[in-house]
DNA sequence: AACCGGGCCAACCGCGAGTTG
DNA sequence: GCAACTCGCGGTTGGCCCGGT
């Protein structure tokens, strides 16, 4: 905690910092019931707090925000974090976004306190004591198995401490499913078989879910091109269609390396229940704000607000 | 009981983007 | 077009808490 705002800078006019009191909390929590959000300098001069607007905000959207979730964070919640940031990397902001309740700062401390680690520490424990560290798809951890997916997931995270951005690793052949739920059930002996690595070039994206799994590499102008089928779903009761695809390519139509895509379709519903296939594109990075405004792909958790 | 070190977390800082005049 | 201002975000800091020694 840092030292409480020295009260005689209110007689120098000065700007408080430091932590809130409870006054200030109350002058605060009350103008906003009052008036609602607006300019925070203004806020903070009509609220008769000696506090820059910026310090408001951040006390409003960090503590007295009425719809905050308080205690600690659930498995549930946790595993989503993980999920999320596998995906969107260090956008805080947008994996609070999906945690309803939960502030960014929130949940940065906690990545950065406890998560981090704990991936740090099941990294260092499956790099030194698996035997098969040539196989990434077979993975021990404290003499037990753990899932293909946790394996690509792990590494993944790690790859994201390192960068902001979900950008390619040319090392990764394969790519595992994002927003796929993280279950432990998922037997390594589920899931697909890895694409030959010497189809996979630099840039090359694969699409890629359990139960069914198609190819596509990335051409040179970065055009997405189907390249094989490797097997079909039982129960193909979801079509992501090109329309889909294209409004997805709106988004980044500004973009002057967005993906496009030709023509293909998904024919595994889990791609999308459990999510959105991952897209990477050598060098390239998605609009992954606009992505998940558009498609509403990744799972929330529907919390009660307590 | 005192000390120490790591964990936790509130809050600050700096920067970039957007807005306004 | 430009400067000033505001907002929002991610990185970082630093003080309290607590368990271990």
């Amino acid at each position: 905690m840092r030292k409480p705002a020295d009260q005689t800078e209110k007689a120098n006019n000065k700007l408080r910092k430091g932590l809130w009191s409870p006054e200030e909390d109350d002058k605060l929590m009350s103008y906003m019931v009052g008036n609602g959000q607006g300019c925070w300098t203004d806020i903070a001069r009509n609220a008769g707090l000696f506090r820059c607007g910026k310090s408001c905000r951040l006390r409003w959207i960090n503590y007295l925000r009425p719809d905050l979730k308080r205690g600690s964070f659930s498995v549930q919640e946790e595993e989503l974090i993980i999920h999320l940031h596998s995906i969107l990397g260090n956008r805080w902001s947008q994996i609070a976004s999906r945690l309803p309740g939960r502030t960014d700062n929130e949940i940065k401390n906690l990545w950065n306190s406890t998560i981090k680690k704990r991936l740090k520490n099941n990294h260092h424990m499956t790099s030194t004591t698996s035997p098969n560290s040539a196989d990434p798809s077979v993975d021990i951890k404290s003499g037990e198995m753990i899932s293909f997916q946790e394996h690509q997931l792990m590494s993944f995270c790690m790859d994201s401490m390192s960068s902001t951005t979900t950008t390619s690793s040319s090392s990764a052949n394969y790519n595992f499913d994002p927003f796929l739920p993280l279950n432990n059930s998922h037997d390594i002996t589920t899931a697909p078989p890895l694409p030959n690595a010497s189809n996979c070039g630099v840039g090359d994206v694969i699409f890629e879910g359990y139960g069914g799994s198609e190819h596509y590499v990335m051409a040179p102008e970065n055009d997405l091109t189907v390249v094989s089928s490797l097997d079909n779903n039982d129960d193909p009761t979801f079509m992501f269609d090109k329309k889909s695809f294209d409004d997805i390519n709106m988004i980044n139509s500004d973009h002057p390396r967005s993906i496009k895509v030709e023509d293909f379709e998904f024919e595994n519903r889990e791609y999308l229940q459990g999510g959105q296939d991952i897209i990477r594109t050598g060098s390239d990075q998605l609009d992954w704000e606009g992505l998940l405004e558009n498609i509403s792909l990744t799972p929330y958790l529907d919390f009660q607000i307590g």
